[in-house]
DNA sequence: ATGCTCGTACGATACTCGTCGTAGTACGGC
DNA sequence: GCCGTACTACGACGAGTATCGTACGAGCAT
């Protein structure tokens, strides 16, 4: 509260720090997955309040820093809310295809797994 | 043990209990990435002393169990060896091109460390 | 200012995972 | 039969993770 006061800094790894498996650890979580496919279908940022997760907060704020520590999104504040936005053309650089591919994937189970329970 | 081909009975998941997230955890280690690697590279079944890796014997089995338990791999006895084999039409089948990219993925980021570093 | 909402930090807990060593089982060769 | 090779089972241990509750801080509205 002295000086650095505005931008509360948010750790982000550079495209070169991205690792694969750190992205996929990432993605084998279902509520972290949940996250990314929602963020890819809006296309745009969303609030962390935006996301109606079977989790609390604590636990939300824990997913949304794993997604952010392994390169998968990027965290900005915006007044009190935080925008998380998907980190595509990085993850594109580095991996091509493979984001859409496990979105692709994740999409496909859960029409499988949809038929017969719809929320 | 005479009219059974294989007495001891491995445990694979049907290709309706794969699940995405089972299989990008199982390829979000190290260790299970190279084996996949391995794998794909060869393009046939191998025997888990085809490998060399950086751990004990104890712990490649467990690696193994856990490809096998995901549904990554498939294991069948050939005498005292134990071949391995990957799953690459049931994961097709399920996750369209998701085996295919994480590999690229994987060979570009090896490429993009193994620059500096060649074993 | 006061309060409200959104999100964080911290501590606690229980569970999983990666790793190992040792002991054991199955198979094939001598 | 006996021994070596290939792999497994079991127990253990440290590290990480997913979860929660509670307390706190930052910004917005009144």
């Amino acid at each position: 509260m002295t000086t650095a006061t505005s931008p509360r800094a948010l750790e982000h790894p550079s495209r070169e720090q991205i690792s694969l498996e750190g992205v996929l650890h990432a993605l084998s979580d279902a509520v972290r997955l949940r996250i990314v496919r929602d963020l890819a279908r809006e296309g745009d940022a969303l609030s962390c309040s935006y996301f109606d997760l079977p989790v609390t907060k604590s636990t939300t704020t824990h997913h949304f820093r794993v997604l952010r520590e392994s390169g998968v999104i990027e965290q900005t504040y915006q007044g009190t809310a935080k925008l998380n936005a998907l980190r595509k053309s990085d993850l594109d650089a580095l991996f091509p295809g493979l984001l859409a591919t496990v979105l692709t994937a994740a999409e496909a189970q859960a029409d499988r797994q949809g038929v017969t329970e719809r929320a």
